[in-house]
DNA sequence: CGATAATATGCAATCATTTGCATAGCAAGC
DNA sequence: GCTTGCTATGCAAATGATTGCATATTATCG
């Protein structure tokens, strides 16, 4: 039920839509814990239902209606538990290197041609994550304690990007 | 689909059991894609079923009879196919990253146990791959054109996990 | 002889995730 | 007026993966 905490997590300092949400979580949290909307309209309806997290429907002028969702006082006790338990690691599953071990004459140049997409996306996503840690965690000493365990992740996803 | 490649690529090589693929899994490929014993026995049958894998039983002395499954030609021919498909990047979904987000007080102590376990278990195996790497694969450039593809695969892992 | 552990395979139920489709409001440009 | 694109939410079906259980053979140790 990581989905769940991911979102939790995810709306501990915003109340967010799930559109928003969605959005977000391309870039940030979308680092560490991908999920497509229909994951994320579902899950939140659940949290909802289970009292974890409470919605509010908000008029807009120029856009459609959306559903803003915010975590309840339950649901920061359910996200604060969950932190104490075990952690599977998620194994990390990558295709591309999968089909390195099919490395043959024939398709050494198209295997190559995806390494190097590979490598410019990461490139795009890791200047974009410099971009974040220099904008909003140049000093980290100086940062409240959560933040210091963002700018902690954000280090880790940059190094496992690099 | 990408279990049934993942299998195949096991098995270019060596014929194996549903038993011996499920160790391998936890070495080797496991590294970049992991699987469940209950998996990759659907998985395999399915394959057979798809005449992409023969299946032959083995009696064995002192153990139970195993089924060993093997490439045929089809299903060598659909590997190489997959290979020139487009690599959907799976997410790297990483609970304790997210977990890192909600640091406070109160649970940095049991965060910070949970970083020390994984840096462990990541030195365990960055530990093994190296003494692959060393043992079988010492002089790269020598190797035949698929074994290099498995180094360089090998070699990712390895700065992956550093 | 009994317990334990490794080998070896499998079913059934549930949960997680993806894929394809569907709808709808409004803005901006042609 | 039409198309395109962004915002916004959702259903249904299929696939992928986990969890819990079940079974059986043989070796080894006490």
């Amino acid at each position: 039920m990581a989905l769940a905490h991911a979102i939790m997590t995810a709306l501990i300092e915003d109340d967010l839509s799930g559109y928003e949400l969605a959005r977000d979580f391309e870039t940030s949290l979308g680092f560490f814990w991908q999920a497509s909307h229909q994951q994320i309209y579902q899950e939140l309806r659940k949290l909802a239902e289970r009292g974890w997290l409470n919605k509010r429907e908000v008029n807009q002028r120029g856009k459609p209606n959306k559903i803003v969702y915010g975590l309840t006082q339950p649901g920061r006790e359910a996200l604060a538990r969950w932190v104490y338990s075990s952690t599977r690691s998620r194994p990390a599953k990558d295709e591309l290197l999968v089909k390195l071990y099919n490395l043959d004459a024939d398709n050494a140049a198209h295997i190559a041609g995806e390494v190097t997409a590979r490598r410019e996306e990461m490139m795009r996503r890791l200047y974009l994550y410099e971009k974040i840690r220099r904008r909003h965690y140049g000093s980290p000493q100086t940062l409240p304690t959560r933040r210091k365990g963002v700018y902690l992740a954000l280090v880790a996803g940059i190094r496992q990007g690099e």
